[in-house]
DNA sequence: TTCATGCTTCGATGGTAGCCGAAGCATTCC
DNA sequence: GGAATGCTTCGGCTACCATCGAAGCATGAA
């Protein structure tokens, strides 16, 4: 009767608590045991194994067999982009998983969105990029200018060609849940967050699980400077 | 423990077909009664209406009422993103939602979308149209030229008069979820409908809830030699 | 008023899916 | 080899929720 792709498939899988608390244990970018996930589902190995097989078959995740461990990952980043534009719903209605912690305000400033850079300073880079004409946004697709390419080896080290990928856009729009408006995803997005990591400028919080990222002091001034309002 | 929104609450709400099927049909932008919304999960009206309070507390859809209906729309752009980020996800893994059924080819060939013709011949009538300038199509806008009105006059006695409505335009593109192409909606497109009707070249199926539109012999005659591909 | 239509609430039912205990493979370590 | 770990499969239990019939409001028509 109905044609078109089934999202209610789709839908339901990440519709149960479990499962929407293990995808959001991977929205980190950082692939995680079957038992790891179990516990960060607050449920048994036996159920979370039945989960994860959904799971793989509706193509949200992907596994990696190593020893007698059994890795999952996010399949993409198009999966963590539509569990964030999942999460703006939610946030919108004020329908939070669990009493705001002492670790929101830093969730919202700066966090992982699979393996980009997340929260106020994500959106703020993507705003500056914008501004300063060195990325083109055409809503969902952005592309990168001549100016833009000049910009990031000089300051960032990174070159067009190490951000070609045969499956992946260099630049993408990811819609950012606490912000409601996007950060930059892709090959790019990716590699800046990489060098800010490399170059000491934030890491990823310790706790285990967690999606925080925590900036240097240093880092902060440096981003500031390349990023911030008045900068350029 | 956990912060973020609970995005599991969300999904839930897509992830029943019912609603899901729901959420679909109000794509398109415009607003639907809470009936047409249950005829098109295929639910009672008593079910839907538990089904949209869902939604509406969720904050998917917006009501609006009118008189003794209550149309439903999408609350904004943002949740029909998600919607289509959830199919495009859907869409890479193979699953469609078919369900077929006996009726399934009648109701690809003809059915009522609204109050308008849908269905390959609706997609094939609308061509017709454009490929001899009765009307003028910019993407979704459609006007109806000077050769339009005569071509309406002549043959099926619609005058332009009889087609303006304070709050719907005359024409307007509907997307064919079976054809994945445009049919003609709008007050010319359900004055056409009701043409049809009056003409008695075709008529709603009487099962109850069908959208299915059956052609008599003679009707299918008359169409195709307005609309068919041979045809002007 | 009386009737019809559109939608909602209530109550009961049934099917489905999440959940865990127990057992079964697979891999690694000793 | 045997033991331990990680994960899966199987079976049965339970809880939830979609579903519909019947009845109750609200609005509009006659």
């Amino acid at each position: 009767m109905k044609s078109g792709p089934d999202i209610a498939l789709v839908a339901s899988l990440v519709g149960d608590p479990a499962r929407a608390n293990m995808l959001t244990a991977l929205m980190n970018g950082r692939a995680l045991t079957a038992s790891e996930l179990a516990q960060e589902a607050g449920i048994t190995p036996q159920t979370a194994s039945s989960h994860l097989a959904k799971l793989e078959t509706g193509g949200l995740v992907e596994p990696e067999k190593q020893g007698r461990h059994r890795y999952y990952r996010l399949t993409d980043d198009d999966v963590a982009s539509v569990l964030e534009g999942l999460a703006g719903l939610a946030a919108r209605t004020g329908h939070m998983r669990v009493r705001t912690g002492p670790k929101d305000p830093a969730l919202r400033r700066a966090r992982i969105c699979y393996d980009h850079l997340a929260g106020d300073l994500g959106v703020q880079m993507l705003d500056s990029l914008r501004i300063r004409n060195l990325i083109r946004q055409k809503k969902q697709d952005i592309e990168l200018t001549a100016e833009g390419e000049r910009f990031l080896a000089k300051h960032l080290q990174i070159s067009r060609g190490m951000l070609t990928h045969p499956r992946r856009p260099v630049c993408k729009a990811c819609l950012d849940w606490s912000e409601r408006r996007h950060h930059l995803a892709g090959t790019l997005g990716a590699a800046m967050m990489q060098r800010f990591a490399e170059l000491k400028w934030a890491a990823r919080d310790t706790t285990p699980g967690s999606r925080v990222v925590n900036f240097t002091r240093t880092g902060e001034k440096q981003f500031a400077a390349l990023f911030g309002s008045d900068a350029g």
